[in-house]
Formats: structure tokens, C-alpha cells, sequence
RNA sequence: AGAGAGGUGGCCGAGUGGCUUAAGGCGCACGCUUGGAAAGCGUGUAUACGGUAACGUAUCGAGGGUUCGAAUCCCUUCCUCUCUGCCA
């Protein structure tokens, strides 16, 4: 959610931000401002009665002290047609923040100066591709294939026992999956995040702080009875470890990494991009999380892209990282990294990881603040990525890896798998 | 799940309708004192919104209500603790 101050300051420069977006925000800002002015308005009309009112129920508590009942009488007639004011003054107030508020709502993040514009992934610019592309041998097959060539992932299973997109991992696929995210872990917590295990289960209030509430809903699994969702990324818990904090400039920056598992919806689309481990509605991933003083957030962002990179160059996948351009940009986002690996046999990349900074627009929705070495409190910047997903990193193995032989294991999950071929 | 107790500032804790503008203490900051430190003394110490500011308004778990006036009374709800039951 953006600042309404801000927004004060800056209108003609976020509706210029904003069509990176393809967005043209004019009318709605107006709006925003509009709203803005008139509630300030209504608050102060308020804040004058209530003061009468309650130097009014003073005074009428020392005429009474002082036996004077009579003139105290006369002061209440007078509270009659305040209180009248004030409820509907009260009332007015309620409804033009909401209002206000929900327009704010409707308003995606202001994109980063970097942020290219454009409509969709094609306008992505590419800011590194690493690794080679390996020669496969003539009868290599996609990674559904080899699941049941070697019986290690069992898509049908998972069919009957929930329904399409729920995997059954088994054998050295279960171990090479646990390898995975014990390998991440150890990379997040040895780059100094500090590991969490998180509920799996969140309320609306949380939902609500990292964005996924009020708009994104279908995505999220719902159990109606106990009005909780199912996390559709480790993101919302442990952002909303924090929500509500004030913090020292001085405890900044605060990293977090947390496996989970994640369940998302995701509606629609067909076909090959959803075979196998391409879409799922459950799969595991390691996530980093970290809250930053605004000076250092951008630096925080490069950061982690050579973190996150740095993972892949030691699984040696050849992967590619893309400047998401606005049209691709999420609706919260500032500024996204996403990191794409090179599946051979399906011929085409896979996202395995997206490093975003936020900037102040969660920390708005958490009330996330510091205090500032000038005293004054500030919303953080929050930044989060997947380091990493697991399984198109898992597909990208199993069809990058494959050999007449059967499929290696990368050099650095070896001590994590205790083998070094799945065959 | 049943019975009981309770939720007050960074923390502890007083407070059953109006000198509460939330006592007192701890912690923290600054000052005095000291050769230096501790102790002692003094001052200050929440958040949000509105206002250039002075200042105003709101906030005692949350939401309603009663009242001229609510931390205090009433209703609803969430959470915590103790005991009992159940359970990996």
C-alpha cells in the first residue's frame, strides 16, 4: 500500500512510475487525493467537537462537585447536539477512509527506476545467463519421464490420494528433495539468515499484511471452519513475524530463511507448461526474508541475487536472470529478479527463483517501522526470494543430469543424498 | 473440551464513574555529584492522525453499548495462565 504523503508529494512522478505498468494511474491518484483532503477535513471538524465536548463534561463534573446541579443541567442540554455532530462527523470519517483506503488498495507498487516497461515476459530484459547447456544423448526425456523410468516421483499416486498436482516423492527422489533443502538451508543460514519453522496455517490478518488479502484470495486455500489459509509461500509468516514492530535502526537488517511447504490454487492453463513438476499445488521451497533500512535496501537486493545465484553456479545449471519489466512485475513488487534455469529436455526455461524488494509497500500494510538514528520512525524496506524452489530445480536436475546410465547427482548435494546416481 | 483467574505504557504493577493530565517502581537517556565509577539527586522517557506551530483528538487486548463523563459499569469476541479431560 503506498503512502497517501507520498503520494501528496509525488503525483506526477508515480503516474510516470506507474506506466511502466501500463497503467495510467492519474485518475485514480486524484482520487486518492481527494479522499485525502476530505478526510482531513472531517478529522478536524471532529477533533474540534470532541474537545468541546469533553471541556464541557469537565466543567459539568466540577458543577456538580460544587453542588451546583442546577447549571450542571443546563450544560448537558448543551452535549445534546454535540454528540449529534460528533456521531455523524464519526461516521463520515469512517466511511471516507474506507474509502480512501480502498482506493489505495487497488494501487500496485511504484516500480523501481531500473524496472524496464513493458507488457509481458517479452520484455524482460536479461541481466546475466550462466552455465552451459548440456549435450544430452539422442533418447533423453523430460523429467515426468524419468520420474517413472526410475520410480521416483509418482504423479498418478498423488492423483488418487488428493488430485492432479499433488506429487508423491518416493525413494531417492524423497532423499534427493530433503538433499535439496538441507542445502539451501545450510547456504541461507551460513550467509548469516537465521532459520525459521513457521505455521503452515495463517489468519486473515497476516494475509492481509503481505498483500495476499483482500484481492488474491483464489489463490489461497481457505479451511472455512477456522477461517485460516493455507500459506502460499513462507513469505507471509514470516514477514508477519513482524507486523506491528517498531525496531531499532540499530537491529537492522533482520534476515530470515524458512523451508515450507507451499499450496497454491493457481487457476487455469493447460498442457505441457503444467506437466509434471512445471505447476504444482504443493511443493516445497526455501525462502530468505530480509528487513533493511531504506539506504541499504538496494545494495541488500544485489545481495541476494548473488546469493541466490551463487547456489546455482555451485548445482551447475545453466540458468539466466531477468529484469522483470512492469507489465511482469507483481502487484506489490518494486523491483523483481527472477532466476531461470535451462531445462534441456523440455527445451524451454523454468523459474526456480523471484528476489523482489518491496520497499516501504508491505511494511505500510504491517505497520513495520524503525526508529531512526534522528528519532523519528520509519516504515523498513522488506525484500524476500525463493532460494530456492524446489521443484523445477528438481526437474532441471533430473533432465540436465540424465545419462544412458541413469541421473547424477550434483557434485554438492552428494554428502546431502548419501549417493551420487539415481538409476 | 469443562471449571476458574486474568489481559493497563519498553517491562513490572496500582487503579470499581469526574483532581487519572494513567500512581509507584524497574529499565533507558541527559544533567548534577565524583579523581573515575557505583550509589544518590534532578529532568525526561508511547503510538497514530490533524495542525507551519502552540496544541488538539484517539488509544488501558479487540468491537459494540450505558453516561454530560468509562481503564473502571453492561454485552460480544479474541488471547493468556491454572486445574481437569483428550492427544502426537
Amino acid at each position: 500500500m503506498l503512502q497517501v504523503q507520498l503520494i501528496r508529494d509525488h503525483k506526477e512522478a508515480y503516474a510516470k512510475a506507474l506506466e511502466k505498468r501500463g497503467m495510467d494511474a492519474t485518475k485514480i491518484l486524484n482520487q486518492v487525493l481527494k479522499a485525502d483532503e476530505t478526510r482531513r477535513a472531517t478529522q478536524t471538524k471532529l477533533d474540534e467537537i470532541l474537545a468541546e465536548l469533553n471541556s464541557l463534561s469537565k466543567e459539568i463534573g466540577t458543577l456538580f462537585k460544587s453542588g451546583n446541579a442546577a447549571e450542571a443541567g443546563v450544560l448537558k442540554e448543551k452535549t445534546g447536539t454535540l454528540k449529534e455532530a460528533s456521531k455523524t462527523l464519526d461516521e463520515q470519517l469512517k466511511n471516507v477512509s474506507q474509502a480512501l483506503e480502498s482506493l489505495l488498495y487497488t494501487i500496485p507498487n511504484i516500480p523501481n527506476e531500473l524496472v524496464p516497461s513493458g507488457m509481458d515476459e517479452n520484455d524482460n530484459q536479461q541481466t546475466l545467463r550462466e552455465g552451459d547447456i548440456p549435450v544430452l544423448a539422442e533418447d533423453s526425456i523430460p523429467h515426468w519421464e524419468l520420474a517413472k523410468k526410475y520410480d521416483i516421483i509418482d504423479f498418478e499416486l498423488g492423483v488418487k490420494i488428493t488430485g492432479a498436482g499433488f506429487p508423491v516423492f518416493k525413494g531417492k527422489g524423497a532423499r534427493l528433495q530433503r538433499a535439496l533443502i538441507a542445502y539451501f538451508l545450510d547456504k541461507n543460514t551460513a550467509a548469516g539468515y537465521t532459520e525459521y519453522q513457521v505455521p503452515l496455517l495463517v489468519n486473515e490478518a497476516s494475509g492481509f499484511g503481505t498483500g495476499q488479502l483482500p484481492d488474491k484470495e483464489g489463490q489461497m486455500y481457505h479451511v472455512g471452519v477456522d477461517d485460516l489459509y493455507l500459506i502460499p509461500t513462507a513469505e507471509v509468516p514470516v514477514t508477519n513475524i513482524f507486523r506491528g514492530n517498531l525496531v531499532q535502526a540499530a537491529e537492522l537488517p533482520i534476515t530470515c530463511t524458512s523451508y515450507t511447504p507451499c499450496f497454491r490454487r493457481e487457476a487455469g492453463s493447460y498442457g505441457a507448461h503444467v506437466r509434471g513438476l512445471n505447476r504444482l499445488h504443493q511443493f516445497d521451497k526455501v525462502e530468505i526474508v530480509r528487513i533493511e533500512h531504506p539506504d541499504n535496501s538496494t545494495k541488500a537486493l544485489e545481495g541476494m541475487v548473488d546469493h541466490v545465484a551463487e547456489i546455482l553456479r555451485e548445482l551447475k545449471l545453466p540458468f539466466r536472470i531477468l529484469r522483470l519489466c512492469g507489465g511482469d512485475l507483481s502487484f506489490t513488487a518494486s523491483i523483481t529478479y527472477d532466476f531461470e534455469v535451462f531445462s534441456t529436455a523440455q527445451d524451454r526455461w523454468l523459474e526456480v527463483s523471484s528476489v523482489s524488494n518491496f520497499e516501504t509497500f508491505q511494511a505500510n500494510r504491517l505497520k513495520l517501522r524503525f526508529k531512526d538514528t534522528d528519532g523519528k520512525n520509519k516504515l523498513v524496506h522488506t525484500l524476500n526470494g525463493s532460494s530456492l524452489a524446489l521443484p523445477r530445480v528438481m526437474a532441471g536436475i533430473l533432465e540436465n543430469y540424465q545419462t544412458p546410465q541413469g541421473i547424477k547427482i550434483p557434485e554438492v548435494l552428494i554428502p546431502y543424498c548419501g549417493f551420487d546416481m539415481i538409476n
